[in-house]
DNA sequence: CTCAAACACGTGTATTTACACGCAATGCTC
DNA sequence: GAGCATTGCGTGTAAATACACGTGTTTGAG
């Protein structure tokens, strides 16, 4: 019986640990790893929806929202309208790319605090955590 | 360059992803994943402080404050006072042993949902959250 | 014994997250 | 073209989380 610790709880323990060491990495960056992750994602995805940016991520179109907010009114996102005026396209502004690129360094710094103590088993860890975000809801 | 993906966010949207489905497995019994699996840890420690048991368990005293009143308030959990007038122990109740011994086969049927998923990989992947977590902040 | 340091707690505040709800805009059916 | 279903959004509300701060309790130095 020593299958007896809670996977959800194991995963929910080491997401807290891991986003602190990323947020003390990025302290003076300005950026919690939230706001530089949801930035990161949405320079890659490019102006979108906050329906869409949601697919693309992974939240609630409601927590992107929230999660913006503060970045929009800090001038690192802007809101622009579409042909559609139900939609709300967001996109990062040239200050978030520059702010974003001054953080680069100190968030490569964590990324690569985590791979070395994954000892090349990074990729191994993202499929099996694959394998479980893959199960239907 | 296919380092991009942030360990942190692929940490935190597991978790979310994961937590959802157990909080679904658990629908009806009464309990989120994170009051369930809190009251496994305290039940697992015994009696013990607020600060001893988020030493156990990797919360912040103040974050165990708050998720144990309403469990409080539903008869779940009680607290004594040792010798220590400081220190509030907290302890599961016998209601709250019947409520979790009720709901253990909701969270045996999620839990094993994901040892499914991860084909005898379960103790792989726990063993790379364990470097991660053990990681010095 | 006294009093300052150390300890344990709870609350205020803030972040991250999402569901339920309602409103505005679009599209589709006839 | 009118009306209804669909879509996209924002807000209210709530859970989980933790940091800063203040209060009460214990302990230890002198």
């Amino acid at each position: 019986m020593l299958d007896t610790v809670c996977v959800c709880a194991k995963l929910r323990h080491s997401a807290r640990i891991v986003t602190s060491l990323y947020d003390e990495a990025l302290a003076g960056s300005g950026f919690s790893v939230a706001q530089f992750s949801l930035l990161r994602m949405l320079q890659r995805a490019g102006p979108c929806s906050l329906t869409a940016l949601g697919a693309a991520t992974g939240h609630d179109r409601t927590t992107l929202n929230r999660t913006l907010k503060p970045l929009e009114a800090a001038g690192f996102v802007e809101s622009i309208e579409g042909r559609d005026r139900r939609a709300r396209v967001v996109q990062v502004t040239p200050a978030a790319r520059e702010a974003m690129a001054r953080t680069q360094p100190l968030w490569e710094a964590a990324q690569a605090r985590m791979t070395d103590s994954l000892g090349g088993d990074k990729d191994r860890l993202f499929a099996l955590l694959d394998r479980i975000e893959g199960l239907p809801a």
